[in-house]
DNA sequence: ATGAAAGCGCTAACAC
DNA sequence: GTGTTAGCGCTTTCAT
């Protein structure tokens, strides 16, 4: 009942027409949606009325222009493809609309010169930017903090405000899962060498692994897909564990499929555990036991948290922002029998 | 060997500053940048090297503010966390950018009244809009159409261009290998009933059905999901059939699970065939054989058409854009026993 | 080929 | 509380 763009949909209302209708300032105009304390209240409801009546909407650009506001923020991550985003992506979508911010979603493609070249062009366009597993060195991503806020997931960038998981926590429960399965020695494979998780994650297991007495092995690095975990499974076959942790559940899945190729039973001869709990990991078969991350959580999180910056709240909190995990347990992981 | 935002990274390089630097008129900055024809060589070339070394970055705001341009076009989709958008999500990002577009993706999370809302957000942001899987009427639809360029995808509106996949084929080809295979008889499960691809899907069953002479049978609508197909399973028990069309790939993975929870199994006791070839079709366990649809090329077609509705190239093209499918054949689908 | 000036739609002082 | 007046950074006539 306010919708009427009968033909002259052409030249969109503004704000002077409104002002012409309502008989006041333009200014007044302006005044009644921004700041509607500092506006008569019967004044304030005409305009509303009229606008409503013209169907008048704010020119996005012209007040970012005034006001040096954009109402956007960036979210760039290395794969749209990776199911590891979708929840993510729907966390950061939530938190921004909450904040009537927009999301220009970036995607890299695997790529570190895509990834610089996209964010240069959003950069402008944004108030601040979320990058998700960078491919960028350290140093590049440095440079792109310095002209917007920025914070970055699953990575520890010196300086920079980061949202990341609790791996040494997951790594240490994956690990007593499996030595209550009487596993004695368990194989990592790892995934890509600039992934901050990957390093971390082998880390922890190495200590976990002291602690409880068990041997650990890293096979790897492979590409953090099913092609990449596929793709090890030729070198694990030479001394096959009786359990694996994998990078990823993409990882960890293909892992699986090799070894079923190979006509080796998961999780009977050797118990295979994933990261992350993506949607795929409850649909395979067997079932994948994961260290799940709060993917959502980690989307809202950080957008929290770049508002929170952008409205000069946090400075460069030098704290990461750490996030709990927890141990799904599925069917790929069983009782040692060797 | 530009970038050196050293200290004073607050106020931005304008047109103005490179203006002076370089000793010409604004204008002529713009020109050299907008219409480098226009402008001598020399002083273009020196312009540029001005620029370049203040890091001179235009902002797009003002940009759009003065040509009413943004370069932005939004993606509207039903629910990021749907795998089935991924690729189509990475087509239109390629698309887009090759035409230095930017993406704006909306997330309607399955709601008509979201998908409004944030759609009027975004819409005097961008000139221009996809709409994939929409919840609302075609009336809404059109509402929004009349506002800005807009393309439908996996819909059919009345008046509006859009880009579908060739279901009718599709269907045909699945319903010939399943006949191939001796089946006799099709359950067809129903996804959403406000779904163009499912009424689509379910008239080409019948009528490949009928030519075929195979008996057909419907069964739904469930949710386009796991649990969607999981829940139909008991439905099904009835009168087992020896095939089942699934409306998509989640609904015919939720199947195959719910059958074999209840002891059956397939393909050797019911084939299964899925619709569009998400990633994970390929990973559950039997590989699910499915009907595939060119995901990313979707993106890619929308946008392009998009963009050329833009530039006022095509217009109201009555006509769909239609792709072509084709049958991804994996172990979900065997010969008929019974 | 280049400069000067007006204006895109909105906000933000600054008056009254 | 409301009107007036400048801009925000860029493009675009219109002159020259």
């Amino acid at each position: 009942m306010a919708d009427d763009g009968d033909e002259a949909a052409k030249r969109p209302v503004t704000i002077y027409d409104v002002a012409r209708a309502a008989g006041v300032a333009p200014s007044t105009v302006s005044r009644a949606f921004a700041r509607p304390g500092r506006v008569n209240a019967d004044t304030a409801a005409r305009i509303r009325q009229v606008a409503a009546e013209l169907g008048y909407r704010a020119n996005p650009m012209a007040q970012a222009l005034s006001t040096s506001r954009t109402k956007m923020i960036a979210l760039m991550i290395s794969d749209v493809t990776n199911p590891f985003y979708s929840e993510l992506i729907r966390g950061a979508q939530l938190a921004a609309s909450e904040a009537e911010y927009t999301v220009l979603l970036a995607d890299a493609r695997e790529s570190d010169v895509v990834e610089r070249l996209s964010l240069e062009r959003v950069l402008p366009a944004v108030e601040g930017i979320v990058i998700g597993s960078s491919r960028m060195s350290d140093s590049s991503l440095r440079v792109i903090a310095k002209q917007k806020p920025t914070i970055v997931l699953n990575r520890d960038v010196a300086g920079l405000p980061s949202v990341v998981t609790d791996n040494p926590r997951g790594v240490r429960r994956a690990v007593e899962h499996l030595g209550e399965l009487g596993h004695q020695q368990i194989t990592y494979v790892a995934g890509p060498e600039a992934s901050w998780a990957d390093g971390a994650r082998w880390r922890a297991l190495r200590e976990a692994g002291h602690e409880l007495e068990l041997h650990t092995r890293r096979v790897g690095p492979v590409p953090p897909t099913v092609v990449g975990g596929r793709g090890v499974v030729e070198k694990l076959l030479d001394n096959l564990p009786t359990a694996v942790l994998a990078y990823n559940d993409l990882v960890a899945i293909g892992l699986m499929r090799g070894l079923a190729a190979a006509g080796i039973d998961v999780p009977r001869d050797v118990s295979v555990i994933g990261f992350d709990n993506i949607m795929a990991a409850e649909l395979v078969t067997p079932g994948l036991t994961t260290v799940a991350a709060p993917l959502r959580t980690m989307g809202v999180t950080a957008v929290k948290n770049l508002q929170a910056i952008i409205n000069g709240a946090l400075h460069r909190s030098e704290a990461a922002f750490v996030l709990p995990t927890r141990l799904v347990q599925r069917e790929s992981t069983a009782r040692a029998r060797r």
